[in-house]
DNA sequence: CTTGCAAATGCAACTCAGTTGCATTATTAT
DNA sequence: ATAATAATGCAACTGAGTTGCATTTGCAAG
């Protein structure tokens, strides 16, 4: 998955092209972790890209419809957007830099959503799962 | 735990019993499961209390403080409270009409932890677990 | 019962992430 | 080059939650 192939397929879709999206792929393709819409933002200064906040709102929707990101909520008040991932995966939060790392689980959960579906009459359809606590730096 | 010992206890701390305060204390007790601030709202309007929201938002955290209550962050952008949990539990969200069940769970990931830990180097303190799916009603 | 002090309250104004309407600009196919 | 329309910028808005400050209330001591 590089940037070229992607921006093709859009555009075989019948997409444009614009300097916000190309910068907004490259920045998702270059920091594969979750990144707030302010994180965003930074990025794509640094990448001397100036765009109004609208803008990268709308690119985000645009990019989820593509499934080319998805959003995860971290409980911080802001909305985080990271990679469509190949793999399900979880999150482990440090509450004292709000860093973000994700991880893969041997025993996953999906094993037990039949059972619990069952046991409570509920159609599990997905799950999301946080590990809080204190990263490396911040220990 | 009943609504006299409770009230009793925080007048023995020196806190006050007021009219929100009894009243908050009876909405928590009388529907245990995650309500929002509007949920408290509307519940406390059924106990003809009439309240501004500066002062339900107050109480909120007056009982975060006291641990009676606690904040869970569903993802819907609005944050609820629920009875602090005599045990560990997680919560089945209905994507149709927000419902929230709390459930307990056989195979915790508390045992997991440790070993998350280790792998990571990352000090868990603790976890958040959510199924996302439909409801009996709503499937 | 009255009084005084601190705790609790109401109100209006504010914050901040995210959204919307609309006029303007840029990308792409022809 | 041109036309159609996707994408953008801007300003104003939304809605949950917060803050400063003046006023009211609960409660304990006299
Ligand atoms: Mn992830
Ligand atoms: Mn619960
Ligand atoms: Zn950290
Ligand atoms: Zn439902």
């Amino acid at each position: 998955m590089n940037l070229k192939n992607i921006l093709e397929a859009f555009r075989k879709k019948g997409h444009r092209l614009t300097k916000t999206r190309k910068a907004m792929v490259r920045v998702f393709l270059h920091n594969n972790r979750p990144l707030s819409a302010a994180d965003i933002n930074s990025r794509l200064e640094h990448l001397a890209v100036t765009v109004n906040k609208t803008t990268i709102y709308r690119e985000i929707d645009f990019l989820k419809k593509e499934r080319f990101i998805r959003e995860i909520e971290l409980g911080d008040g802001m909305k985080r957007y990271e990679l469509w991932p190949d793999d399900h995966h979880h999150h482990l939060i440090c509450v004292e830099c709000n860093s973000v790392k994700c991880i893969d689980m041997e025993h996953c959960l999906v094993n037990e959503e039949k059972k619990i579906s069952e046991k409570n009459n509920f159609m599990i359809m997905e799950h999301s799962l946080k590990f809080f606590g204190l990263c490396a730096k911040c220990q």
